[in-house]
DNA sequence: ATGAAAGCGCTAACAG
DNA sequence: CTGTTAGCGCTTTCAT
């Protein structure tokens, strides 16, 4: 059976190209032509072809053209990282958005892809290998990331937001600088005025195989000694999330100790450990930040929570998708971008710091 | 030119099945089969196949499957609305999250598109018609979306999550009874123990064309008057978003026109509504439950970084994540769903109400 | 300006 | 058990 519309209408729901071709009396490769925009159609039948496309409501088929093509016209976000973390990350919705965005001004088709667990990896592995889109954005939440393997052998675009372990990864990268973000926020912290000096400052991490931890932590050490040249040991809560209550415990755990009554700083590495450790200091009866000052990082709606607000950094999250966006479309196009781009930060002064 | 591997390996990076099939010895058609799990296929062309496969690293291509099967083993989560509330929406992630894991382990790829403004739309639109995904799970925050429209000529599986007006839309919708989950809890806030009785309730209600909203501010009304039989009117702040800032907001014209004093509860239409009250409320020095109960909906984040932590309702978003995955999938295999499901929901009693 | 024909890479019915 | 053949729906030369 031949590729004519007669052949194939009688039972589909679905107009394809042969439909309209048929119904607007010309070949399916004029209607291609005219609907891909090329020069040489005939006024009459571009009008005899707009109806018949009208008429039938046809839409090309995504898989047909990809295929023809060799090009999906999407591309694709990856995320990856457990469940939770993930959901509970409030810089991941906003890097969506903004780079969803870029990605639709520029005529292309953003879509978001999570891969959960080891199936899940597998899963995006495959996808990524599959063709499915033709360039990828990478938030990885963490290390050595098998997912950078698939990226290895082909040359695929892709861009990875915020690793701190720019060295060997496969594309390039588009960070803050952590360390320099982290050490003004602490020299604020330790001398927010000409008056006021803080000098028994302590840190609670995150977990250190994530993008930006340990950074921040060896920020806090490097500058606190720098700063401080502290004869002691400094107090550091290491911990394997970012929750609030992981924050707040933390605090609970110095003070049980009697740790925190030696400390009149806490630098927090994000916004929602802080958020917690205010929240414990409150319980605990101490004032933030007469007693203590706290500061946060991200400049995340949890910076805002509490009584007194967070003083924090901003990283420009909204940026950051932006920039991700145009540089795999950039590389798509064949156009090459620096293998790390550093975004600015800013420092929020609140009431916490 | 054939079809065969030795007219077309010359300059291509990516294997396909001819490549495989020539390194293997055998024809297309029974990598093909084998790849696919079909019963016939002896043992030594498969050992031969398999080593085919590792050396040249092949992976079918996405769209010449699709083109070929005529599904895509997508399912797509739309997502419509404004960035910045669908970037403030805590469910979301949740959804996305749960919804992804269900689609995975059912042998699907689950993807997330974000429609954002007009044409954002009109993309979407066209994606669905293209036949881009198998299925389409819906989570539109808007009434009327035009995006429902795609669904109403063709037919094609979906579902969609909580639009509490489940009259005219095409598809099945996994929902919660907001109404009597409101109620519930307005009678909880009105009457939390034997020896106490509020009398005086009011209420901030978020956009109410938002899913949700309108059963809610029914629900306060309507049960106020059962339960209290009030002569005079109710206070409520009509507005335009779910925001913490708005919350407060509302709080603080209700002080400042003196409305204040004569309120003993303020039930609001969600956590962060809620949390902003609250936060407001203690910034006027009136003491939350003792001067006035505050209510949340959703049992967010939000509802525990208040002190005191904010008593409100529990949608189990997770298993709407969940449900809303088994639909989709369901009504792809040709199984249908009941028009509405009703998830439980649940009161969550913390401490301020 | 338009039609014919050859793919894009894969699946699936049909022979054998 | 395996090869042959005909599509899936579209793009893109190459003629005319």
């Amino acid at each position: 059976m031949d590729n004519n519309a007669a052949g194939r209408t009688a039972d589909k729901t679905k107009a394809n190209i042969y439909d309209v071709a048929a119904l607007a009396g010309v070949s399916y490769a004029t209607v291609s032509r005219y609907l891909n925009g090329h020069p040489n159609v005939s006024k009459s039948t571009a009008a005899r072809i707009d109806a018949a496309v009208a008429k039938t409501n046809y839409i090309p088929s995504a898989s047909a053209q990809s295929l023809a093509r060799q090009r999906s016209h999407i591309v694709a976000l990856i995320i990856h990282g457990e469940s939770e973390a993930v959901t509970r990350d409030p810089n991941i919705m906003t890097i969506m958005a903004t780079a969803n965005k870029r990605i639709a001004q520029e005529g292309w088709q953003m879509v978001t892809v999570m891969a959960d667990g080891d199936t899940g990896v597998n899963n995006i592995t495959r996808m990524i290998a599959s063709g499915f889109a033709d360039g990828y954005i990478l938030f990885t939440l963490e290390k050595g990331d098998p997912i950078l393997a698939a990226f290895d052998k082909r040359q695929i675009p892709a861009v990875i937001s915020g690793t701190g372990f720019k060295d060997n990864v496969p594309c390039p990268s588009v960070d803050v600088d952590n360390t320099s973000a982290m050490s003004d926020l602490i020299r604020h912290v330790l001398h927010p005025d000409p008056d006021h000096r803080r000098i028994h400052p302590a840190y609670i991490s995150g977990p250190l195989n994530m993008p930006g931890a340990p950074e921040r932590l060896t920020a806090f050490i490097n500058t606190v000694t720098e700063e401080l040249h502290p004869n002691y040991n400094l107090p550091i809560s290491y911990n394997d999330d970012w929750l609030r209550e992981t924050g707040a415990a933390a605090v609970r755990r110095w003070h049980d100790s009697g740790v925190l009554d030696g400390v009149d700083a806490i630098v927090c590495a994000n916004d929602t450990l802080a958020a917690g450790a205010v929240e414990e200091l409150h319980r605990l009866g101490r004032h933030v930040p007469e007693d203590i000052a706290v500061s946060g990082f991200d400049n995340s709606s949890a910076a805002t929570s509490t009584m007194p607000q967070i003083t924090t950094v901003d990283q420009h999250m909204e940026m950051r998708g932006e920039v991700l966006a145009d540089i795999v479309i950039k590389k798509i196009n064949g156009i090459d971008s620096p293998r790390t781009v550093m975004l600015p930060t800013e420092l929020v002064v609140r009431q916490s710091a």
